[in-house]
This record gives structure tokens, C-alpha cells and sequence, in this order.
DNA sequence: CTAAAACCTGACATTGATGTCAGAGGCAAA
DNA sequence: TTTGCCTCTGACATCAATGTCAGGTTTTAG
């Protein structure tokens, strides 16, 4: 499989795809004439670092993790890394559930406000026909 | 309170509050020589702000709403847009959940390759849609 | 009064992932 | 062979939040 083909199934841009190799996450085999050939298994790997940086990794911290992650090559020492990015995730997952409870609550108390026909601000919002008065 | 204990009490740098308040997200008294100077709900709205940064909404994004939650005010249009963030924070949990399932899988199954000699593929390991290979 | 510490504005630097452009070469179809 | 698309490297651009430095004013402590 070439970059481009590689590029259009994982819907990761071309120019990333180069970087994750460049960053040590991705290697690719090369052509006689120098042209990355990958096998299909990069796919799931192309996804699986994009699932790292959605969870806020670095390229850095991806690079050290991911042949423990893809192969279970784990040292101790790789194995507490890998446990404390777990525990970072799961204080991510906990302040996430308190900011969308904290929106919902303010989704649900504006419905009372929508009622009141107040509005917020509607000289700031500059889309189309906003006609609540002011 | 001055933006050096603003700073202290919430562990945001100076820089940042003065960027804060550039953005929109945190207005200021001033002194008559010109220093700012905060009422004590400004430690809850930094928080807030924080807490907003940390769900990946943008400066631009947290001013437009930030009236909004603090105030319970919204427009039809704003209340969407605040469900659409909220909507997206949940896509962000499920995300996580999942990314944090793996990297369990992993850590526990290394666990285990370190007692079995067994090899953990965590590419190979079931979650949301992976497409099987053929 | 004086010196240190905190504050002001403004500007430039940094980091990280990605976009974009330029110039050169590869490869398959006509 | 020509045409057209894909790929290569390398370089510069971008965005957003923050760091840092400079030069000047204000506040505070001794």
C-alpha cells in the first residue's frame, strides 16, 4: 500500500502520515526508487496512534508506549508509564464528566430562562437573524 | 485581590490571566494607575475558564458561552451550540473510555505475557468499529 | 526616602501537529 | 513518448496558549 492509499483509509492527511514516521510512531517499508510501501496492518497502527493523540499524548510519549501497546513488549518501568497515562486518562474522563454535567445543567436551567425570553447578549452574536430583543 | 494572588489562588500565570482577559474571558477593574484588580468570584470563573480550556474548546468558543454559564442566559442559537459542545465532550468521554479500556487491556495482558511468555497485539484487541482485516 | 517587589504594555519566542508550496523524480495509461 | 497523477525532500507558514524579556511605573517594606 502506498502513503496515499494509506492517507485516503485512515482519513489521516499525507503530510501526517510522513510526520509519524518522521516522530518514530509509523515505519514504512521503502521501493528501489525510495516510495513507503505499507503493509495493511498500518492501518489499525495509524488509527491506534490517533487514538493516543485524541487522548493527549505526544508524538514523544506515543513513540515510547506504542511497542509496548502494539507487541506487550513491557519493561516494569515501561508498564508504570503505561498505567499512569491510563490513570491521567481516567482523571481526564472524570473532569470531562464534570464539565458536561456542569453544561447540562446550564442546557436544562436555560430552558426556564428560554421561557423568561431573556436573552444573552444577542448584539454579540453576529449570525443570521437573531430576533430576540434586546 | 491584584493578579499576582489571582495567579497564586488558582495556579494560572500572570501571563495568562492578562491573556484571559485579551480573549474576552475574565474582565478586570483598574485601579486608577492602571493595575487590575479582581472581585473573589474571579477565582471561580478562572476555574471555569480552566476547566473549559481542558475540554478542548477554544478561547474564542469559551467566550462566546462563558456568559452564558455563568449567567444561565442563552439564546436558542447559543443554547445549541451549547449542547453541541456538550455533545462533543461526551463523544470525547467515550473516546477516552475506550482508549482507557485498551491500555488496561494492555497493562493487565502484559501482566500476564510477563508470567506466560504470551504476546499481547493490542491492535488486535475488539473495540469500536475496527475494520477486520480481509 | 529608597530599594525591592509587583505591576504595566508590547514584542518576540516556543511547542506540536499540520498545511502548503516548490522543485524533482517515479510510474502507469494512452 | 507524452501525459497526468503520485511520491519524494525540504522549507516555510499557521494556530493557540504560554513563556520570556525589556523598559517603565506603582506599590510596599524598611
Amino acid at each position: 500500500m502506498r502513503i496515499g492509499d494509506l492517507a485516503a483509509k485512515t482519513g489521516v492527511s499525507v503530510r501526517s502520515l510522513r510526520y509519524y514516521e518522521q516522530q518514530g510512531l509509523l515505519a514504512a517499508e521503502r521501493s528501489a526508487s525510495g516510495q513507503r510501501h505499507y503493509p495493511e496492518g498500518a492501518v489499525g497502527r495509524v488509527r491506534l496512534i490517533q487514538q493516543l493523540y485524541a487522548a493527549g499524548l505526544s508524538s514523544k510519549t506515543i513513540a515510547e508506549l506504542i511497542p509496548c501497546v502494539v507487541d506487550g513488549r513491557a519493561t516494569p518501568e515501561l508498564l508504570t508509564r503505561l498505567a499512569a497515562q491510563r490513570d491521567h486518562i481516567d482523571r481526564q474522563i472524570a473532569d470531562l464528566t464534570d464539565t458536561r454535567d456542569r453544561l447540562d445543567s446550564v442546557i436544562t436551567g436555560a430552558g426556564t430562562t428560554m421561557l423568561t425570553g431573556r436573552s444573552c447578549r444577542a448584539e454579540d452574536v453576529p449570525h443570521t437573524a437573531v430576533q430576540a430583543p434586546g
